[in-house]
DNA sequence: ACATTTTGTTGAAACGTTTCAACAAATTCA
DNA sequence: TGAATTTGTTGAAACGTTTCAACAAAATGT
C-alpha cells in the first residue's frame, strides 16, 4: 500500500507509453490525443493515486517552483508579516517558499545564500545584512533572479523593493515638529546598512530644513542584537540627560517595543510629555497606554512587486 | 560566465570519471583514492565553483532533505515563534524548511499537504485545523513522518507533541482561586479542536474540584478568526453582565491579544479587579500596564522532540 | 488510385547525480 | 615464482520526468 507510483506504473497498466501519459497529465497535445484514451489514463491516475514527482520534473526542467526568502528572523513581526504576504503572493502562482533566518550575521547569510542556490530556487527576496554586498555581487553572477526587500545597497546595481525610508522619516520628524516638538531625538543601529542610514538623514534633514540645530546626545546607535541594555541607556539619556528631549524617533519595530516596554515603567506620560514615533506597525505596540504613531511599510505592496519582479 | 558546471565538467578537465569525482566530493571510499587525485579534483571543483545540484542528487537518493511545516498562520507570534525554533533545529541536522499557513482552513490545509508530498519532503511538522483527520489519516498511508504540534486527534493513533493543555488550564485556575478570585470566566474557540476542548476540560474541572459552581455565562466561545466583535461583546458580557467576573482566562494568545487591547480601552482596574491569565507568551501583551500571567508553552522543547521525531 | 495531410502514438535521449560491479595494475604473501 | 590481496579507477544503469523526432494508420484531397 501506498507504494510510489510512478508514469511508467500507470503506462504499463494503461497499455500506452510514458510519453502519452505525461501528455495526457500535462494537458499538452490535447488536439491530438483521443478522448478515450486520455479518459482512461485519467482513470488508471487517479485510481492508482498518482501524484507527479516534482523533484524529477525539476531535474528536466531546470525549474523548482520555489522562491527562496532569506530575511533577518522569521520570529520578528515585521519579518514574518512579510513572509505571510510573499507566502500569499508566491501561492497564487504555485510557488512555494523557502526561508532562513540570517540573524543579520554575514556568514549565516552567505550558507542561506549557498543552500538556497543549490537547490535550484528559480528566485530569492532577500534582506541582506550588513556587509553581505560580495554576496549579492556573487549572486548576480549566477544569474538567479533575486530582489531586495526592506535593504539595498546603493553602490550595486539590483532590483530592490524598499520604503522611502529618508521621506518617512523626514515627514514623521515633520509631524513632531507641527505639533511643538523642539528637541527631537532618534535612537538607530550603529550600521552601515544604507536604509538605516536613509532614516538617520531624513531625521537629520528635517530638523535642519526647520532650522533645529541638531544635538549629537540626540542620537542614540544601538547594536542591531541583544541591544536592551543598550536601549534602555539610550533612552535614559534621552529623556533625563543633559538636554531632555521632547520626541523620540524609533528607527525600527524592535527597538521601539523594548524602548517602550522601558518606558512603560518610568514615570513619563506619553504622550503629553514625551512624543513617540515609532517604524514598522506592530501588534505589540496596540497595547501601550497611549496610542503610538506608526510610520506604516506598505507590506502588501512591497510583496506584490517583489513576487512579480 | 557562470555556467552550470557539473561532476561531467570536473571530471572532463580532471581526465578521471565522473564516479571518482562523485566519491571524493562526497569523501567516499577515501582510504582507496589517491591523495593527488583527489587534490587535484577538489582544486578543479572549486576552481569551477562547482556546487551540487540537490535536486538531481535528491532525484537519486530520494532524500530532499527538506522538511514541510504547516501551520495556521506564519504571522501570527505563536507560530513564527515555533517556525523560528523548528527553522534553527532542522538547520542543525542540514535540512531546509518549507512552510505553509493553512488560516486553520481544511482546503487549503489539504492543497498544502499536496504540494508537500509532491515535493518530496523528507518530513513535516503540522498544527493540523479543525476536521482534518482524513488528511492525516492520508498522510499515514503515505508514509511520510509527520509529527503533530500544538494539537492532536485523540482518534488517530500519531505521533504529537503538545502541552498537557487539560493540566494547565487545571493549574491555571487553580492559581487564581488560590489567589482569591471566586467567578472566573474563559473565552475559548467555539471548536472540536481536542487541545482546545482539553482547556476547556481543566478550567470545568478546577472549579468544579474546588466547589466552584460553573456557570455557563462565565464561558464565551468565538470563532476562529475575524472574531474581534466576538471577543470584545464576551468580554463585555464577563465584567459587565449579570454575574461579572474577577478573573478572565483566555484560551490563545491571539484571543488575549484582542481582549487585553479591548479591557485597555475600559475602566476597569487590572489586576485589582479582573486578574486575567493567557496561553502562549507573546511580545504583545509585555506593554499593557499590568504585567499578565501567561501560560508558558515549552517551545524550544516542543521544536526539538518534533525535529527529533 | 495515388499523394498528401491529419490523427494518435511511441522509442529513446536527456537532466545531474549515485552506486554497483568490474577491472587492471601494483603490491604483498608464501 | 605464482597466487592472493590491495589500490585506484571506471562504465553503465538507475532515479522519474519531459520532449524531440519519428512513425503507422486513418482520413482527406485530386
Amino acid at each position: 500500500m501506498a507504494e510510489k507510483v510512478s508514469l511508467k506504473d500507470i503506462a504499463k497498466k494503461a497499455g500506452v507509453s510514458t510519453t502519452l501519459v505525461s501528455y495526457v497529465l500535462n494537458n499538452q497535445h490535447e488536439n491530438r490525443i483521443n478522448k478515450e484514451t486520455a479518459k482512461k489514463i485519467r482513470g488508471i491516475a487517479s485510481k492508482l493515486n498518482y501524484h507527479t514527482n516534482q523533484i524529477a520534473r525539476s531535474l528536466k526542467t531546470n525549474k523548482t517552483h520555489t522562491i527562496g526568502l532569506i530575511i533577518g528572523d522569521i520570529s520578528n513581526p515585521f519579518f514574518s508579516a512579510m513572509a505571510r504576504i510573499v507566502e500569499d503572493e508566491a501561492d497564487k502562482k504555485n510557488y512555494t517558499v523557502i526561508f532562513g533566518s540570517s540573524d543579520e550575521n554575514e556568514v549565516k547569510f552567505a550558507k542561506l545564500i549557498r543552500t538556497f542556490v543549490n537547490r535550484q530556487v528559480d528566485g530569492l527576496i532577500i534582506a541582506p545584512p550588513q556587509n553581505s554586498e560580495k554576496h549579492i555581487l556573487y549572486l548576480q553572477k549566477t544569474k538567479i533572479p533575486f530582489v531586495l526587500i526592506d535593504r539595498y545597497f546603493p553602490t550595486i546595481n539590483t532590483d530592490y523593493v524598499v520604503l522611502d525610508n529618508f521621506e518617512a522619516t523626514y515627514n514623521a520628524v515633520r509631524h513632531l515638529i507641527g505639533t511643538g516638538r523642539k528637541r527631537i531625538g532618534m535612537i538607530t543601529y550603529n550600521t552601515g546598512l544604507a536604509h538605516l542610514l536613509d532614516r538617520k538623514a531624513g531625521y537629520m534633514k528635517a530638523l535642519k530644513d526647520h532650522k533645529i540645530k541638531f544635538r549629537a546626545d540626540w542620537l542614540k546607535e544601538v547594536e542591531m542584537y541583544n541591544n536592551k541594555n543598550e536601549i534602555e541607556i539610550g533612552v535614559n539619556d534621552l529623556i533625563a540627560g543633559s538636554a531632555p528631549v521632547d520626541a523620540i524617533l524609533f528607527a525600527s519595530n524592535s527597538i521601539a517595543t523594548n524602548a517602550v516596554k522601558y518606558i512603560n515603567t518610568l514615570q513619563v506620560r506619553v504622550p503629553e510629555m514625551l512624543s513617540l514615533i515609532g517604524f514598522d506597525e506592530t501588534e505589540a505596540l496596540d497595547l501601550f497606554y497611549a496610542p503610538l504613531t506608526y510610520i506604516r511599510q506598505p507590506l502588501q505592496e512591497i510583496g506584490q512587486a517583489t513576487i512579480n519582479l
